[in-house]
DNA sequence: AGATTATAGTTTGGATTCTAACATTAATAA
DNA sequence: TTATTAATGTTAGAATCCAAACTATAATCT
């Protein structure tokens, strides 16, 4: 028998598969071509713009080192700017160019329509049992970093 | 005002980050070295194994060609071996070696043990309603496949 | 049966990511 | 203040991953 402590591994293991399964199939056919890395920091700077680097990073999940270079060819694209933070010289902070915004704005509708199509075959009752499972896991987590 | 779907999509963007944070500073010191895709299909394994590799493939979350040179690793490093499938020729099932086995065995109980320590600050209660969240979010996610 | 389509796994070349060292700036300690 | 340590972001080379074409086998259709 396990504990509960093994049952919440055993599940954090096999989770990453099951977010796969819901993103699966997503098609990001914006007329520039994105990766995956790229659109996913563009739908966090849609969400909340004008952070340092490091922040992005890690929603994004990925190391800064990796994140240079997806800023990079954000820029390069004309989707983003780099700016600087007066307190700290250190820091670049992001944000969208009006191109970028848009970019994002379409992105951001495109992957909640193909999450409301994954989740077409639910009720209502496990709509909202999803989202409280989904809040409730998040907001538990929250509390331990 | 957001719709239950679009609340979803937003908790589905930032849920991997979370988990990343559980996950965040393990250390597989297993004197092999062994990157994150090898571990995870050694815990796989070990969990079950004689399954063909795509089976494996899906949950590790790699596409099948990136899935090959991780079996061709943990077979070149004597961890597991490729064997055939009696009722069709063209699938691979993946077996552990008795190093493998007790490589799987280390990677299983450390990975239990640092999970542990992240979730060492929830009492009781919040441990179950994570268990029971996170089983809840993969039951229904397992509906709609 | 023979033709067509689908599935499992491999290969290859290019794209992306990781690790580790580095430069710069900020925070802390002596 | 000066020295030490920590944090932010970049760079470079090696490792890993992806996409697409391919081989081999199985399943389905006519």
């Amino acid at each position: 028998m396990l504990t509960t402590e093994e049952k919440i591994a055993e599940l954090v293991r096999t989770l990453p598969m099951y977010i796969g399964f819901l993103l699966d199939g997503i098609e990001i056919k914006y007329p520039i071509k994105l990766n995956v890395s790229e659109a996913k920091t563009l739908l966090f700077l849609h969400k909340r713009e004008g952070n340092p680097m490091s922040e992005y990073s890690k929603k994004v999940g990925l190391t800064k080192g990796s994140f240079t270079a997806v800023a990079d060819r954000l820029e390069k694209k004309g989707l983003i700017k780099r700016v600087a933070v007066s307190d700290d010289r250190r820091k670049n902070a992001l944000i969208l160019t009006e191109k970028g915004k848009a970019a994002a704005q379409k992105i951001d509708s495109l992957f909640n329509q193909h999450i409301s199509n994954k989740i077409a075959r639910l009720n209502d009752e496990e709509l909202n049992n999803l989202k409280n499972a989904l809040e409730k896991t998040i907001a538990i987590i929250e509390k331990i970093k």
